[in-house]
This record gives structure tokens, sequence and C-alpha cells, in this order.
DNA sequence: GTTTATTTCGGAACCGGTTCCACTTATTGA
DNA sequence: TCAATAAGTGGAACCGGTTCCGAAATAAAC
């Protein structure tokens, strides 16, 4: 590998114009093309370690991430990813494997490791999320989650649940089971709920109830299985694709068929949710889209411009086969 | 942030002998509590890039993936990563969306950022990555192909083939579809499909067509119904889950129930195959586990200590409700 | 009580870049 | 034509570590 010192020899000048050539300074007619050959020749590219060692900083954005194994991560990395290529920065990712304290730890090694940014999918921003941002004084981006402190870049979650909310009723829908998770989650867990609360106080008549579950699949389809005896719903609004995939199981399991017997609705517009059959009815959400906003966001920060504290990223109602229309329904 | 001289300073001692107490060289007791008192004071922690400047080389494993939003791919990476931090390696992912020369890129551009080794999440091995490699002299890993040239982790895909190949005549299956892909993707098109070969070859009175798609869903998809009207098959073997998603869909717009007028299977064993219903017979590889070895090997690779040049990782059978039994069914 | 071997430690060079400063040369203006 | 200004270049210091080498201090050997 060569360095900086091979092509200033080879060109026969000294290092310290060749830095200046690579770094737009002024350099002569002649001694450029001269310094260009011998790149040319050597194949050089500088080592980056010693340029960030006296830069003090470096074009990676760290990203932590709860899960790779989640399709709103993976596209929210795909998003930021290409975002920041075109940029030319890096993405440096850290999965913590739904682990806060990791991710505690992602924050200041991030530091340690000079990153120009972090970028962070967040699902519960606690005490010492912030404490550690603030002592780390670096640029920090919140995807899915706001935060006074913090700029963010958030889903359209409220009005996700008022939509929601809507066309369910639309559909004729009375006799409705909400199938939620811990409000901890402001997001998944608080908004989408008071969203489709809204929507439900504008109509009279209307019976409702609240659940929680967890955000897995066995847990939604337990969950599932005893609202369905107990309260039998005519419909499961459910927070997420993934509890409505365990709807989905439960009702199977117990001999039920969708839409005919009981209708679903989710949050997210997982690829699956299209995949199976019957479709879910789900609010999708541009996860890819956010990712790239989110690195348009953090590099503007790193460079110290000004971004909006918040951005909201929108969503779209995807109609599908597991909501019936009651009101067209053959009496 | 403090330096090694900070740290030097507050001791009393020079920075070289910070440097030695902190890479295990000879220091006396009266100095080594002094210098860790100092560091607990200033929460002083090495920078990374001077260390590898001088190094010349990292503690980081470059892990190049064609795509993030797979299944396959992201349980190998939480394999990977977890392994690695437990020896006290990082992982940085390149993602390169299905683009060969990206991956030709990425190679080149972990070699100048002085990855210790690179690991490659390879589908189709071209005679310009083995050029990049060979160049590079960074120890290198395969996952999911195999290379005379270099080492790799492979899943069983001949054996599983068989096996697949097996279950299906077992279940009384003749008149069969399979429904493959590329072969230069020597695993999944070449391997899979030669070790079902084999097994249909065992029995007489087969009727077999082997047919080729892409791997995405709709190409699969429109493959499969073209095939459900030419050929009439009553079983399709697929070369892999998302295939056997697309015949599955193909099926439902047809109006043919499935395992009862057609049975499927797949290779894979991704979450969403037991997810849906009918949930799909299908081959499971282990991608975490082998995510897992590969880390195991390429740090083994990379402290020049040997490692077999080939590592098979197994499968499993998982029957579904996919595959009906046709020797069971009342005439 | 020397001599020799060992341990401990500081000084300096080095890794490969960037940047400041001073010097030379060319250009411009009066 | 000469001073003032701008452009181009080299030298040296610096970023924050590691490592080699030799000196000093301590321990062991005789």
């Amino acid at each position: 590998m060569s360095t900086i010192l091979d092509i200033a020899k080879l060109a026969g000048v000294a290092k310290s114009t060749v830095s200046r050539y690579l770094n737009g300074g002024s350099v002569g007619e002649a001694t450029k093309k001269k310094i260009e050959q011998a790149i040319q020749e050597t194949g050089y590219s500088p080592n980056p370690f010693a340029q960030s060692l006296k830069a003090k900083k470096t074009n990676i954005i760290g990203t932590i991430v709860p899960r790779l194994d989640s399709y709103a991560s993976s596209q929210t990395l795909i998003g930021i990813d290409e975002q920041l290529k075109k940029l030319n920065y890096q993405m440096l990712i850290s999965n913590t494997s739904q682990n806060l304290e990791r991710e505690i730890e992602s924050i200041y090694s991030f530091a340690n490791q000079k990153m120009a940014g972090i970028i962070l999918l967040a699902t519960e921003i606690t005490d010492q999320h912030i404490q550690a941002f603030e002592s780390v004084k670096i640029p920090v981006l919140l995807i899915g989650q706001e935060h006074k402190n913090f700029h963010s870049l958030i889903h359209d979650d409220y009005d996700a649940g008022y939509a929601m909310g809507q066309y369910v009723l639309e559909k004729g829908y009375r006799k409705i089971a909400y199938l939620g998770v811990t409000e901890r989650d402001i997001s998944v867990g608080v908004k989408r709920k008071q969203g489709f609360k809204r929507a439900i106080q504008e109509v009279e008549d209307c019976d409702v109830r609240f659940y929680e579950t967890l955000f897995n699949i066995p847990a939604a389809q337990a969950s599932a299985k005893e609202i369905i005896h107990e309260f039998k719903p005519a419909i499961f609004v459910c927070a997420t694709d993934n509890i409505a995939l365990g709807v989905l199981k439960a009702s199977y399991s117990e001999g039920i068929t969708i839409p005919r017997d009981l209708a679903v609705t989710g949050f997210g517009g997982y690829d699956v949710t299209g995949i199976i059959h019957p479709g879910i009815t789900t609010a999708k959400f541009f996860y890819k889209e956010a990712g790239e906003t989110a690195a348009r966001h953090i590099v503007e920060l790193v460079n110290e411009r000004t971004v909006e504290k918040i951005t909201v990223s929108k969503f779209e109602i995807i109609e599908r086969e597991s909501v019936d229309n009651l009101l067209k329904r053959p009496l």
C-alpha cells in the first residue's frame, strides 16, 4: 500500500502539495498532472485512519437498531444506507438485540469512535439515553419516537390511527377489539391508540374494548384467542402487523374464517401482509423513505445546518381482504 | 476527550509507560496505581484511529451482504454480530443491494479501511471477486457458496435437496414441477436440484419437469401460473421459500386449494412459512448458527490459525400443511 | 561489596495524513 | 520600473497512539 509520501516522491513534490491537491488547495497545472499520474500508477488512496486522526472526526454515521430481523428495521436501514452513500457518508450498524443497555453502550462506543452523527431507531427513550446523548456531544437523530431534547423523524402514528378508525367505522364495524401494546412505546402504544380513539368518539353506539399484548406473534395469538371467546369482537384493530398476524393464527386455530366471521387490521405495511391470503388491511408507513430523510437530516446536523426538530413521515391505508364491507353484505 | 499524554501527566509518568500499562508491558506496582487512578478520573479511552494508524489493522470484520431485507441475510448477520462481539471484534456491514459491482467495490473499500477480515454472503463468485480478494490479501470467508480458492461455509444444499426429494416421493407425489433458479447460483440453482434429482432417480414412473424462475415472489407467481395450466403438477418443489410463496399466491388467484389440489414445498425455513396458513413444508437452514460459525472461523483466519476449507451447516425438513399425504387419502 | 542480570521507565522515532507559515515566483497596477 | 499582491510550493509541527532503545534502579549472584 502506498502512502502520500510515495506519491510525493514519484511526482517530485512535497507531501503537503499532494495533500493540497487531494483537498482542493491551490496547485499549479503542471504539478497537478504529475500528481495525477503518480496516483494513477500506484492506485493510491489515502489512509482513512490518518485522516480521521487529524480531523478528529469521521464521515461515518453510527446507526443503532434494536433488531435486524424486522421489516421496519431493514427497510429503514436500506433507506439510510443508500442516502448516506450518495452524500459520501458511511453507515455503521450497531445491533442491540432489543437490549436497552446495549443501546447506551453503543452511544458511548460511537462517540469513542468519533462518529460524525448517530441515528437511533428508537423504541423507548430513557433518562440514560438522554444523559448519554448529552454527554457525547454528537448530533443525534431519533427515528420512530419523538423527544423534546432531540431531532426526530416519526411516522404519522396519530393520524394513521385516526384514519384506521374512520376506515373501520365506515365499513360498518361497531364491536371492536383494539389490541395494542405498552404505553412506554409512545408511537405505537400511545399515538396510534389516541388517533383511533378520536375516530371512535365521532360516532355513537360503538362497543370498543382496549387490550394490551406484546410485540411478538405467539403472544398476540394467545391474547387474541382469549379475547375472541370473552368479547367476540367483529374486528380486531391491531397496533402492529405482527399482532395482526397473531390474530390470524388464533382465528385459524379456532376455526374462524376471515373476513366472514372476523375482520383484522394492522399497522406497518410489512411485506408479508400482502403476501399471505387473505391479505391484511393495514396502515402502511414508508420506512425506506423515512430512512432516506433521516440520512439527509443527520448529515445536515453534522454540518451544523438547521433542520426542523420533528419531521413527520406519511402513511397510507392499504385495503385488503381481511376486512369486509358489512354495509354491503346481503342480509 | 483526554489523550494518553493527559494521563501520563496526571500520573507523572511518560506516555510510553501509560501505553505499556494499557498493553500489558512491565510496569511497577506503584506506577500502575497512579495510572489506574488517572484513567478513572478522566474516563480515558484510547483513540482507535491512532491505534489503527500504527497497527495498520483494525479489529473490524467487514461483512458484505447482497440485501438486508431477507430473512436469511438478517439471521446470518445476527449470528455473525453476536459471535464477533464475544470475540472482541466488530462487524461492519456493507449492503450492496444485489449489485455485483458494489460487492467488488466493497472489497477494495474494506481493504482500504484495513479491515481485519471479510465475510461475503455470496450469491455468485465472478472472476472479479477472485481478483479482488487475491489482490487485497485479507482473510476472506464465503457464506452460502463454495469456491476452491477460499474458505467457505455452506448450507447442506445437496443433502437437503435429496431429503426433500425423498420426502415428496414418500408422500406419494409423482407428478412434480421443480421450480428452480439460475445455475449461476451454485448452491441454490445447482446443488439443491442435483440432490433432488438423485432422489427422483431412485424411483420409477415419475413425471418431473424442471423450470427456472427468478428469486422474487411476483416472478415466481407468474411462472407458477403458467406451469399450473400447462403441466398441472400435483406438487411444486420450489428452490426457495419465496418462490413457494409465489406459487401459493398463484394458486389462490387460480382458485386452487392447497394442499387438496396442489402441494408446495420450499427451502430456507423463513419465519413467514410458519406464520401463514397453510404453513409451507420446507428445508430449514440454520442461518444464525451459520453466522456464528462464520464469525469464529474468520477470527481464526485473521489470527493465522488453520480452519477447514469448507464447513457444511446442517438442515432439517419441517413438515407443515402445504403437503398432504396422498397415500392416506380416502379414495 | 562488586559484578551481573532483570525490571522499570523515559526519550525519541514512527504511523500517514493535514495545515500553518514562510519563502519564491509570477502578476498586476501605478 | 518598482512596489504590492496573489499564486504555488516546501518544511515543519501536529493528531494520539505504539515500540524500540538505552539509562537508571533494583535484585540476584558470587
